[in-house]
DNA sequence: CTGAAAGCGCTAACAG
DNA sequence: CTGTTAGCGCTTTCAG
């Protein structure tokens, strides 16, 4: 079922029916109504090849996710499918696993089928492929801090300053000896945090004890081996900042494995503050970080850039979202305030 | 840069060219050498869209996600990934947040972009929509229980038993007055669930209270307001069996804030063995789904339909996997026999 | 307002 | 083994 069927069924040229599909006004009443009614009966829907092939448009963007079993990153993701679907444009999420190499191949993918933008969630891909990227007049939005994003729009949270925040919050609840957890993924976010961590301690003018410090996988396992081995310190930690909700919940049931009560032996600090943070026991304090909002805002940024509201030569935003504290439990804050801020 | 000119830069014909990108052992070693030289230095790859234009096959398949927030629907869609990303196929997630319009427009989009086969990972559609897209000659493979899924490929536990299995170890550890919550979606399996609850009820000789049954939205939020109204009830259960880990992680929070003991006070039992389920307290006893593999086996079917293994009038095949009780603290066994089976 | 025809980039049958 | 050429289905000038 082709254009030509239906010209043919209507009495008129080809020509005529691609008009009523793509300026219907240029065509007469009448015959529009007659080619419009067969369109329907028919339920002809033009080849998209073939119009792909016209526009160079595809209505998709490309959206890297760095795992999707991660509710972090597919709350992001949600965020940019929610505009990406109003604006009847398609997504195309790619399972990145952390893994540049799949990224890079996505990414060839991507480009191959001629997608109208591209978005990347805390990306581990290099400046050069970002390039190639910029080469093909792709636009692209960064979500997450990255080294490399010069040149490239980035839609994020300061990191650095939020892990600081946090450190900051244990230090006042009467914490000195504070470890962190910190994830293998994504790479560059989870610098910026420990640059914050850093930062906090000397600040506060405690030593920075390099046992104290711990990389481990951004996961629940990763967070529980991590503070086991911090709890068999000689000297163990009485407080630990995670980079990530995960890391903490994986911290927690190690911590109470070793019979240890949260907080009173060993406090505990996440960050995204995912949903399942409030209903873990003791409540997970962690800073609250507007993921959906995030995506939503990537999205919009494309958009526009796609939609060229946005000159494309223009300079390259950073849109800056904030963070804030949810203080539960688990740090063990002297009052009992709830929910702070 | 397009075919043209690669075969101008090599001195050579378009089909030349062609020829060494789709069949290059039909191509003399030397012009082949040059061609592929050029065309690696050039970086050309040929345009998607007039490659699809004669093929017909786009290396792309459909799959419907009902959620993409909730992690029980990752796990499988992760499943599919896998498979399609080995097969250097794409998969096209679409989010279709259990909305049949919504998930219908999505169906739209995926027939129009010719993509090779679909997955409906518990799919909200009717017969009649299903029909649509086997008229178009595109595969399908439903992976969870359907009322319609006659006709159609499906893998799937077996939920009613599942359910039943659940109900009953609640019973064995000397529950009676045993409550369901039910989610609204997705809404087939929970039919299937519930049926099962009842059944397990019969069989012992148990009435059945209507006050007994809820139904409540897919999400934590709605076991919290489900058990809410449970415990309040003039005689409340003693055990409440969730339809997903997630109402039950709703339940479990909502019984502590009335001051109740999990399970003493009141037992809970989950569905679907997410990886959280061992870290709320107490640890949840569950139902296991074999998420991960539900997506693989659904995909290696797809698979081998799409790549003609399958003969295309082939009688429909209907997997149905294992699921597994996992006994934990929750629903308050008699004997500590930690995780069985 | 409508039709004829060129062309988008690629593939494959056909001839050489 | 290679080149010519006719499509694939659609859009869009250019005439009328």
């Amino acid at each position: 079922m082709n254009i030509r069927h239906i010209a043919k069924q209507a009495g008129v040229s080809v020509a005529t029916v691609s008009r009523v599909l793509n300026h219907p006004e240029n065509v007469a009443p009448k015959t529009r109504e007659k080619i419009e009614k067969i369109i329907a009966e028919t339920e002809y829907t033009p080849n998209w090849f073939a119009r792909g092939l016209n526009f160079n448009k595809t209505g998709t963007i490309g959206l890297m996710i760095p795992h999707i079993l991660n509710s972090v990153h597919m709350e992001i993701a949600k965020g940019v499918e929610d505009v990406a679907h109003q604006k009847e444009y398609i997504a195309l999420m790619c399972n990145v696993e952390h893994d540049a190499a799949k990224e890079k191949r996505y990414l060839d993918q991507l480009i191959k089928r001629r997608v109208d933008g591209i978005i990347f969630i805390c990306s581990s891909l290099e400046k050069k492929d970002f390039q190639l990227v910029q080469e093909q007049k792709i636009p692209v939005v960064l979500i997450g801090e990255h080294k490399n994003s010069l040149g490239l729009h980035v839609v994020s949270i300061d990191c650095k300053q939020s892990a600081k925040k946090a450190v900051n919050h244990l230090l006042e609840s009467g914490h000195e000896k504070i470890a962190m957890l910190y994830g293998t993924e994504p790479q560059i976010e989870n610098e910026y945090k420990m640059a914050g961590y850093k930062q906090a301690l000397k600040e506060a003018e405690l030593p920075f004890v390099r046992d104290y410090l711990r990389e481990v996988e951004n996961t629940i396992e990763g967070g529980y081996l991590g503070a086991k081995k911090l709890a068999e310190l000689a000297d163990p930690p009485r407080a630990i900042f995670a980079s990530s909700d995960y890391i903490a919940f994986g911290a927690m049931d190690a911590i109470k494995d070793k019979g240890l009560k949260i907080p009173d032996d060993m406090a505990v600090m996440g960050f995204d503050n995912v949903r399942m943070s409030n209903l873990v026991e003791p409540k997970l304090t962690t800073v609250e970080v507007p993921l959906h909002k995030m995506g939503v805002y990537g999205a919009r940024l494309l958009f526009d850039i796609i939609e060229g509201e946005e000159e494309p030569e223009t300079e390259p935003k950073t849109i800056l979202l904030q963070s804030k504290l949810k203080i539960r439990k688990s740090s063990g804050h002297k009052e009992r305030i709830g929910e702070m801020f």
